[in-house]
DNA sequence: TGAGTAGTACTACGTCGTGTAGAGGCTCCG
DNA sequence: CGGAGCCTCTACACGACGTAGTACTACTCA
């Protein structure tokens, strides 16, 4: 799937933060710290939809632009990628386990359990 | 921590599959498939060594290079980076251990409770 | 002791991804 | 009809990575 850059990040996390789908211009109005050129927005919202990580409509004559999946869906598609990596995945499942917080091993197994239950 | 190119891994990979450190030429030679010069082996080990993927120590005028950490260890440091990414660890995570197959959710399982019993 | 060999460090170049943006064209409101 | 807004296309710099040459050093063997 590959990573994102800096900025393309950025923009995709204003976007998963935002409920609806976005235009350039509302985009670029959202990350105005950064005083970015529009058609700098642009040119990322265009590059992101054809990664497949954004999807667009047609709103008159401008674009809006909306995550093709959940922030979740990514980073669990990330965490995936990175396993498979790996010769034994149970082995860097393990040591996974290992390495989170407590807390976090705590919502593992919470989800594990309720998957096992259904 | 940023990942690696596609050489770079296949570097590696050898490195990690061999126990023990080995001299730039091992690495070529167990590399051979892709007739690559000594010196473009040699490049690859130094920044790899560089962004402190591998160690190494002398052994006469050569080098003996060495993973600084398994491919476990990297893999699930991956993994953290990309949960990292996203603003509710919980959320991701619960994704996640929806996300792998049956028999890694049992391996995740078993790996929690082993760890709540220490 | 001199030459070859193996190993190193340094430098380099092409390509690709990404941040960044300009130029020019279409369209719709007033 | 003219301007504002949005789009598409093109471009350029920079850093990462694959790839490798050159030049220097040191050990070995005759």
């Amino acid at each position: 799937m590959k990573g994102l850059g800096e900025l393309e990040r950025s923009i995709m996390d204003i976007l998963w933060a935002h409920e609806g789908p976005l235009t350039a211009r509302e985009v670029g109005r959202l990350i105005a710290d950064r005083d970015l050129a529009p058609t700098t927005v642009m040119t990322v919202l265009d590059r992101l939809t054809r990664k497949s990580f954004l999807t667009r409509t047609r709103d008159g004559r401008a674009w809006r632009y909306e995550p093709a999946a959940s922030r979740d869906a990514y980073v669990a598609e990330l965490m995936l990628e990175a396993l498979d990596m790996t010769g034994d995945r149970s082995a860097a499942l393990t040591r996974f386990a290992q390495t989170v917080s407590g807390s976090e091993a705590e919502i593992l197994r919470k989800a594990l359990t309720e998957l096992e239950e259904e």
